[in-house]
DNA sequence: TCAAATAGATTACGGATGTAATATGTTTTT
DNA sequence: AAAAACATATTACATCCGTAATCTATTTGA
């Protein structure tokens, strides 16, 4: 478990960006957040060019357009999304996920099918501790 | 749903110490937060005051004693879980409930009394749908 | 009463963040 | 080959944040 670069709320729609395409372009990245936020090209570059330097992307150069970076992710969704969580859980629940899984399960809208859901993965979790 | 002002990390815990104790005085918070933090006390001083321009805390002060201010919480502490939880939802999954609870119980230590917790708050929602 | 202690108010300062614009270098296009 | 387009790199700038120190006014102890 070691320390993960801190990843803002920006640089994360950038993330989510780049780990469903990767290795992608500045300009797919544009494409694709283009349906979620009105940034300007340049101020998703600027992300881009943050997590650059915060070890959190990479990029390839293809020989056939050596103008164009390609960019891939050094960090797996899941790892920071685990930092991520785990840092919400401290903040908000003093580290509790009981407490947290309650009072989230209370507060959403959550439909029969997501309940059903939920309870399968909690046996399943039950069962795991049995045997 | 309007907007709640942002709480920092830092500023959160000091909340945390407030909700528990309010009304309260600075050096109380300071106290209660010894056994977590290692802050200086002005720094802890300095969070009150931000969170007070912020409209996050108030106070009132004692006729007996006029020299120390009481604070006291202006938003709930359920508002403010509500708000960073909803942050936190749409930062990093989309905003889709299913999906991070199902994350964490798949990922966090839970405990057999814990698991039978959260299978009888997922009953009562779905009695709840169902009436 | 005068100094020391203390509470709150103000100021500090470097790094992160949101949100870009400008500068520079390399391809294309004409 | 010169100009236009485009990609990346650098710079900008206000605000927030972590982490305090200093200033000011009041209270209290000697």
């Amino acid at each position: 478990m070691q320390k993960l670069p801190q990843i803002s709320d920006a640089e994360w729609q950038v993330m989510k960006a780049i780990w469903s395409q990767a290795p992608c372009t500045a300009n797919q990245v544009i494409e694709y957040l283009s349906e979620i936020v009105t940034w300007q090209p340049k101020t998703i570059k600027t992300l881009i060019n943050r997590l650059l330097k915060k070890k959190v992307l990479g990029f390839k150069i293809d020989p056939q357009d050596k103008k164009t970076y390609h960019y891939y992710p050094l960090l797996s969704e899941k790892e920071c999304v685990r930092a991520e969580s785990q840092s919400f859980l401290h903040r908000v629940f003093d580290g509790l996920p009981q407490i947290m899984l309650a009072n989230f399960i209370e507060e959403c809208e959550l439909s029969r099918e997501d309940i059903a859901g939920l309870k399968q993965i909690l046996e399943e979790k039950e069962q795991k501790k049995t045997t």
